[in-house]
DNA sequence: TTGTACGCGTTATCAA
DNA sequence: TTGATAACGCGTACAA
């Protein structure tokens, strides 16, 4: 049987009130009984009832993270900064995992909102576009991670990679090496990280005065397999890239991997580019150069900006926080021949 | 302000009980109110208040995941199998890392039990020895995943992989390559994992009348690093070894870059086989023939068991579940020449 | 078929 | 300094 603070009172012979005050060192209290009652506590191996606590104090100190899916190479780091800064300042972590679909997503924020969670960060996603309204009715602070949502509400906050930023690092990076025909294979079309890295692409291209070809452009959904599969169309062309800007990492190991298959030789051949920094980016033959998103320290300083939110009147101004990547060049560029 | 049953109950001109009865679909209801409440309270906006249901139905359909950090690539997929198989029963899942960290250790076990979760999920680490007695206490079931416990008590239930099995599977692996010198690259001294490994890898040997040599185990802790610090040493000796066995993928990641360093051609010089299967066992060159191990399905089966624990009577019997790796040839390893 | 009253484990207010 | 009592939001035995 659980022990509650009534079965310390009896065994005490006090009031359950004394026990309560007793266990949250309240000063009003003999140092005398005090110890006694904590002993008994500790004897009786008492544990306070945070459902209980929360009840009456209005607040659980528990934040939900909804997520796409944790096995993700990408993710895993973030939800870990995120659940480190958490235990920091008291507060714990409900895992809800959505694997794109709608209705799971839509089960997670419920199920959040009956656990009465104090806030809540949602990561990619197209939560943004689809369940703003849903979100937004939460009652509780909102941050998007990695989630740019075009008309942030009252509740809604983001801390975001800076797609645009990133892209253009990379392309001018490709372009730095001499490289004139730059493909780029794209993520989820109707992610605005997608938006947001084509865009950087075109304009790194624009101030180097190469015009945009859309046929160097090939459709892909950020992961590995398509890759794989995105490789032989643009190799195919008439005349062939010499560098390759891929949407993330995940696309990139699948570029390779199509690559050692036509007997492409990166980066003699063809020079990559990824984006992310995944943790294995660096042990993949050949190493890959990349953009570096601080994953981490994204989660921490979500997880901050969620428990200013919690703390502050809900319309205290805080500005959205944008994270620049930074270029990571490894082995899979090299200057044009 | 959140909506609780009495708002509704006044704004429909009943009493609390029957709105709770109805939207629990209680058969007393009338079709008629029962219909004219759900409408009530959907307008209102009305989310039912898990914390407090739970305190009187003496469940909170919520289990705790004690691991030592997700941004491990082993430990992601399993903790997917884990919230998915909860999410399919209606739980949901408290994410605790420990980081290695006894004292944090504690304090996620704590915290957990304050929360009054149902049960607990407690991944590789050294718990099942220093905190055995504290999660005995903790009153609810505790099921280890990938972690053995030489005595389970009452409340223990243990989800592993066969190491035994699966280093010998390694072992045997390089031997019917015509290899007779073949190293070990430990794992963390304290862990029962590596000492599973280490006995299926002298097994091996021993069933193929190779001696044991202790100059051919290194020490490592199943990071990269050590694999990097490892090689060396084992390439020094007066007789090289021509296979190896590592405790885990990542312990061979860092060999294979060592490898690279030190112009040692793998797998013409050296064999290697790894351990886990991780997502980049296959991305990697050479890609890496290692054990894997089922680590969705591992999560699945330890929250089944969990679930089972949750539902049966305390001392239903259930047999452990020891699940087997099997072994994946890559081309990390080839025939002696 | 519905309402009243109680209890789940806390904290907080008011008296004593 | 301590004790009764109410309150948080819900489910349910019992009475009506």
């Amino acid at each position: 049987m659980r022990v509650s603070i009534k079965d310390i009172a009896r065994a005490a012979g006090v009031s359950h009130s004394t026990v309560s005050r007793a266990l949250s060192d309240s000063p009003l209290i003999t140092a005398e009984t005090k110890a006694q009652i904590k002993r008994i506590a500790r004897e009786m191996g008492y544990t306070p009832d945070a459902r209980a606590r929360s009840l009456v104090m209005g607040e659980t100190r528990t934040v939900g993270v909804v997520v796409t899916t944790i096995a993700d190479p990408f993710m895993a780091p973030v939800v870990q900064g995120i659940e480190s800064t958490a235990y920091e300042n008291g507060y714990s972590v409900i895992l809800a995992s959505a694997n794109s679909d709608p209705a799971r997503e839509l089960a997670a924020v419920e199920m959040l909102q009956s656990k009465r969670v104090d806030g809540v960060i949602v990561t990619a996603s197209r939560v943004g576009a689809l369940y703003q309204d849903h979100l937004g009715r939460i009652g509780v602070p909102v941050v998007l991670l990695n989630n740019h949502s075009e008309q942030s509400g009252r509740y809604l906050y983001t801390v975001t990679v800076d797609n645009q930023h990133g892209a253009r690092l990379a392309t001018q990076h490709l372009i730095e090496l001499g490289h004139r025909r730059i493909a780029y294979i794209a993520g989820p079309a109707d992610h605005s990280s997608n938006a947001g890295r084509m865009e950087g692409y075109r304009q790194a291209l624009t101030e180097a005065g190469i015009p945009f070809i859309s046929d160097l452009v090939a459709q892909g959904d950020g992961k590995m397999d398509a890759g794989m599969r995105a490789l032989p169309a643009l190799m195919d062309l008439a005349e062939r890239p010499t560098g390759l800007f891929c949407y993330n990492d995940m696309t990139a190991i699948g570029v390779l991997r199509a690559a050692r298959q036509l007997g492409i030789d990166v980066p003699r051949d063809l020079s990559i580019v990824g984006f992310d920094d995944i943790a294995f980016a660096s042990f993949i033959t050949p190493p890959l150069t990349t953009i570096a998103q601080p994953q981490f320290e994204m989660g921490q300083q979500a997880m901050q900006m969620l428990l200013t939110r919690i703390r502050q009147s809900p319309d205290a101004p805080i500005s959205d926080i944008l994270i620049e990547g930074k270029l990571i060049v490894r082995e899979s560029t090299r200057r044009r021949a």
